[in-house]
DNA sequence: GTATATTCCTAAGCGTACTAGGAAATCTCT
DNA sequence: AGAGATTTCCTAGTACGCTTAGGAATATAC
């Protein structure tokens, strides 16, 4: 019997795209449809990966760097509003691009998965780093870090969820909620301060 | 053998409160679990919903109409920032003391269930009732729910992922979330007006 | 009180994840 | 190049969840 010469990346590459391209999403990765699709039996996948819910964790991994990656070179050497055009328009374009991939992002880790909290922090950091140029510090830039995530994926995720259904442009809404953002990143910082932390903590 | 006496919205309730008090959240929802907990075999509850998929609609369905109920009793009487605090703090609240079931109402709907979407609508109507004080009308409108709704969900939605690790307090970040959405709607209207549609049109 | 409908059951199928244990291919090391 | 060790892949089989079929007991309608 030949070999395919799978290794780990291959069988979680293969899994990013069945994820990607079939229209159940991440519900059709399963190991099944997963060895068929590489030409072995099921059974031999457990000698790259350790079952469904590692490959799933790996997936989570994987997507989180390829995001990572894809928004430090969209925002690197841009500043302002500029930079946070590059990010939410990166942001929305990988949701878009790879949606069973999102989708896998959004399955909480395990607590003692090291290997997720860094893949993690490192989107963190990035997002730091791209918005850094609008000169935020302390407790309030971990704020603002919060609000920037959560607006960018509340909207990528109803849009992925179906969650608009009104025939207007979304593009429009999607430029407005980053102006909204660019004034909120821009403006003083709000009265309601508590307090200000050591400078430069992460989010 | 004496009947239990179920019907399908004790079947679904009880589906509710294991999706909402068992650690697993959502996965947590078998029909051998389900059935277990209300004392009857698995095929028995064929009898109430029509299979899985059929009870996670349920679930959906019931979840939109809760959380509907729940801003219309908190934001009735009150308008412009009052009402979006009401909004707002009820959105969160119900994530929080429903979090199997908020996570059921992120899976996207059969196109063709047209109870899941008149639920999403009422939800959706609710939310605009409550922000009407705001004065909007027409595209501007519709833009400005769907920014509101992405923002909330999206903070939501990462809060429950175990997206913000720094123990700085998520009850002040999601202050300036709201408040950042009150300027924003308070504001003039973006210069990135794209044509003004009939007023009173639906997000 | 009888006929009908409903609720619940057991039995059995199918699909998926996973384990055990073995054979063939590849790698390593001299 | 060849022997031993490792890795990859296999078949066989278990466990568990969803689902259907069909039957018996209970509630309901007239």
């Amino acid at each position: 019997m030949p070999r395919a010469g799978l290794d780990r990346e291959a069988v979680v590459m293969a899994a990013a795209e069945l994820a990607d391209s079939d229209p159940e999403g991440l519900d059709a990765v399963t190991l099944t449809a997963l060895a068929e699709r590489l030409g072995i039996r099921t059974p031999s996948l457990y000698a790259h990966i350790d079952g469904l819910a590692d490959l799933r964790r790996h997936l989570r991994v994987r997507g989180a760097r390829q995001l990572t990656a894809a928004i430090v070179t969209a925002t690197s050497g841009r500043a302002g509003l500029d930079a946070l055009r590059g990010l939410a328009g990166t942001y929305r374009e990988f949701a878009h691009a790879h949606p069973g991939i999102y989708a896998a992002m959004q399955r909480a880790p395990e607590e003692q998965d090291v290997e997720a909290a860094a893949a993690a922090r490192e989107l963190v950091d990035a997002i730091i780093t791209a918005l850094s140029g609008y000169g935020l510090s302390g407790d309030d830039a971990i704020h603002a870090i919060r609000v920037v995530r959560a607006t960018l994926h509340g909207f990528v995720s109803l849009e992925q969820l179906g969650g608009f259904r009104i025939p207007i442009s979304l593009d429009e809404t999607y430029d407005r909620l980053v102006a909204m953002l660019d004034r909120s990143l821009s403006g003083p910082e709000p009265s309601t301060s508590s307090g200000s932390g050591s400078p430069t903590r992460i989010a």
